[in-house]
DNA sequence: GCGAAGCGTATCATATAATAATACTTGATA
DNA sequence: TATCAAGTATTATTATATGATACGCTTCGC
């Protein structure tokens, strides 16, 4: 069928992994020919490929609606990416720290292509759900965290960014404006640290300090959203920002020992 | 090779499985031929399938040491099975709520066949990394959460539950012996939580209490770990345990709305 | 500085193992 | 009870994955 590569691409296991992405945030679960639908496979190919990442239990099956769904074993390549994350392990004990002192939601996001994505969440106050679960992989250019990291380009790679990233409408006052977007970057240029309101959701503000790595470029950030009712950006800065920079200046590896 | 299966079984994307998951805590990245040893599969196979793996964004390949890791879409994987998930959903704001009352590192615990696996988990207090990480699976008769949900069942699978799960030792006090653990499980039927010490990590304390299904058998459990060296199980039950437990009851979709 | 060993990469003839069309079963709907 | 949609099973066909082999690059130890 599809000739994706030469002969060192096995077809039936891409399409397998067709199927496990065909999951996201509105399709929890999903029947056979949803899942052909959605990956673009045909019925009989999804047969046997869900079959059997089901028997290989990557996919829970239903009894009575056969609909598929993740399996546990989605959590547990979680668990094993968390060891693999240099980042996680050093940065884990500080972002507690920080959450316990600020009490407010405390996040680690990393770059991932052009979007960020949460890593690490410890959710302080209730909040809906979606800011809760790691994994989240958002606009770079639409978040504090992805602009504390731009902010740390070369000048080139930061226009390249805030040309060509993508953008994508999550609320009426997402800034969809490039120039816009340039302004608040250059700014993070100017403090250290990135500051954005209404992007992914009303009257939220986010805060992110870059992460820096030994080349002097960020690829992660420490993040911080609060409920614009309760806090003003004045406020975030006296009251947050110091820590926060000192726990990104804490985890950036730069900081470590392991040098000389 | 191997006949798993009859014909709906694909056997590329299952030995593609087996490359994912072999990588875990001890084993964070791998090179092509390490690859092979864990998986059992012959140099080529693995060549291709990882190649397959590496062009499909699932694994990150080291452009110099040429090993390879978990990628970010681990944990978009991971991203999709929370919002698959019902029950964390519901719990997600009640822990955080519990966590922000109790100050102690809160957890939500499903049971995965006959081990528990770490769904959310709130840590407050610094810990050691493997408390903090999600997907930790671990035999349900080693910890509190486990032994919660066990008290839930009908004798018979409780007694099946004790006689037959898996024990693994973790720390020199970890309990093998099935007499006790009966006790322990005993011990929660009456009283409604389960208690345990010394399981994964010494001076380690923890308390569970089960999320109880429409049908009355427990299928997850909120947990809560606390050091020794500050809690002793008399101040766990007077101060952690009242709010555990209505926290539990507040999850269980038997106290949810949708029912007549 | 040389040879060996280990690992990653590339190639290719072969038949296994995945394919997709078809037909059968089930259960919900009207 | 008839119709339809969705899940399940079977099969002939060939494309597709296979794994043996060979090549090239590092990194050792001598």
């Amino acid at each position: 069928m599809e000739k994706k590569q030469n002969t060192l691409y096995v077809g039936s296991l891409a399409k397998g992994l067709r199927l496990l992405r065909a999951f996201d945030e509105s399709h929890t679960e999903l029947s056979l020919v949803a899942l052909a639908e959605r990956s673009g496979l045909d019925k009989s190919a999804v047969q046997r490929l869900a079959n059997t990442l089901h028997i290989e239990g990557m996919l829970d099956k239903d009894p009575v609606t056969r609909r598929f769904r993740p399996s546990h074993a989605w959590l547990e390549l979680a668990y094993a990416y968390y060891w693999s994350d240099q980042l996680v392990g050093q940065a884990i004990p500080k972002l507690i720290d920080l959450s316990q002192e600020i009490g407010e939601t405390v996040n680690l996001a990393e770059l991932s292509k052009d979007h960020i994505i949460y890593v690490s969440r410890l959710p302080c106050q209730r909040t809906y759900f979606a800011a809760t679960v790691i994994g989240r992989r958002l606009p770079a250019l639409s978040t504090s965290a992805g602009r504390a990291i731009i902010s740390t380009f070369s000048p080139e790679d930061r226009e390249e960014a805030i040309e060509t990233w993508p953008l994508k409408p999550f609320t009426a006052r997402t800034t969809l404006d490039r120039a816009t977007i340039r302004t608040s970057i250059n700014e993070a240029v100017q403090q250290g640290h990135a500051i954005s309101s209404d992007q992914m959701i009303l009257s939220e503000i986010g805060v992110a300090c870059p992460i820096i790595g030994p080349d002097g470029r960020a690829f992660a950030a420490v993040q911080c959203s609060v409920s614009a009712h309760t806090w003003t950006r004045e406020r975030i800065r006296a009251e947050i920002l110091p820590r926060l920079q000192d726990t990104a200046n804490a985890i950036s590896p730069s900081s470590q020992v392991h040098r000389r």
